[in-house]
DNA sequence: AGTCATGTTGACGA
DNA sequence: CTCGTCAACATGAC
């Protein structure tokens, strides 16, 4: 489920009740997820892979991590993590990561280091590439404090798209290059969250889980890369290697 | 049917 | 203190 687009996808579907009340909080997160009860969502908002629940004084943070899920206005047999009903409807959670944020939201997040966020800041992530350079491009772009909301996938597909080997290390990559690959993070995101909405996102994949390039045919290395031992697939005859 | 993965945190020991 | 490794969570696609 759950790399940056999909996040805006939930954000999207959860959107028709900002500015309604919690009727009915249910779920067994051990977070004090009553508090709710009662309160009218402020706001939704994402930041990379979280999903903001905003209410007057705190925040509810649902992350999905590997497994979890969400239905809107649909249940279902498993245990229900929190569920929030509403006058007109309910949105509910399972397998997610609950956790609640008090105070204001803005002080927990730099929404200029979210690729999906209208204040993505791509100079702001360069200068932090650039103070890691011994780090492996594989590592740097699943670094949610410098690309929050780039996943796996995207990974895999930004590194293939800008030809750089994901076992290079940052500070060796020729600094266009670099940028490129930090525009392109953002410009590939956008093009899943499309496809995503369209069910056509997995045909589109030119690199991850595929077993031959689909740019030259070779056949592709999968490997676990880096200091986060993450899975990579890539081209060693278009990916260049800079070390 | 067994394996594996679009993720993150915390514990523990070296 | 930092690093690496492991465990934990736990579903669904193949």
């Amino acid at each position: 489920m759950p790399e940056g687009p999909s996040l805006v996808i939930a954000r999207e579907l959860c959107a028709p009740f900002i500015g309604n009340t919690v009727t009915a909080v249910a779920g067994n997160s051990k977070e004090d997820i009553l508090r709710m009860a009662g309160e009218k969502l402020l706001d939704v908002k994402t930041w990379g892979k979280h999903l903001l629940l905003c209410f007057e004084g705190f925040t509810f943070r649902i992350h999905l991590l590997l497994f979890g899920s969400y239905l809107i206005n649909e249940q279902k047999a498993t245990a229900l993590r929190l569920g929030l009903k509403f006058r007109k409807g309910e949105i509910n959670f399972y397998n997610a990561s609950v956790k609640i944020l008090e105070g204001d939201v803005n002080d927990y997040y730099d929404w200029s280091a979210d690729i999906m966020n209208d204040e993505w800041d791509p100079v702001a992530a360069m200068v932090k590439l650039k103070k890691n350079p011994l780090v492996m491009i594989c590592d740097a772009l699943l670094e949610q404090d410098i690309f929050a909301g780039v996943g796996n996938i995207i990974k895999n597909e930004v590194l293939h798209r800008v030809s750089i080997h994901p076992e290079s290390l940052t500070g060796k990559i020729p600094e266009q290059l670099l940028q490129e690959m930090t525009e392109q993070a953002r410009i590939y995101s956008f093009e899943f969250l499309e496809w995503k909405k369209n069910y056509v996102l997995k045909q589109h994949w030119l690199a991850h889980t595929k077993k031959t390039c689909m740019r030259c045919g070779s056949s592709l290395i999968k490997k676990q890369t880096g200091k986060k031992k993450r899975r990579s697939f890539f081209c060693t005859n278009c990916q260049k290697l800079y070390v």
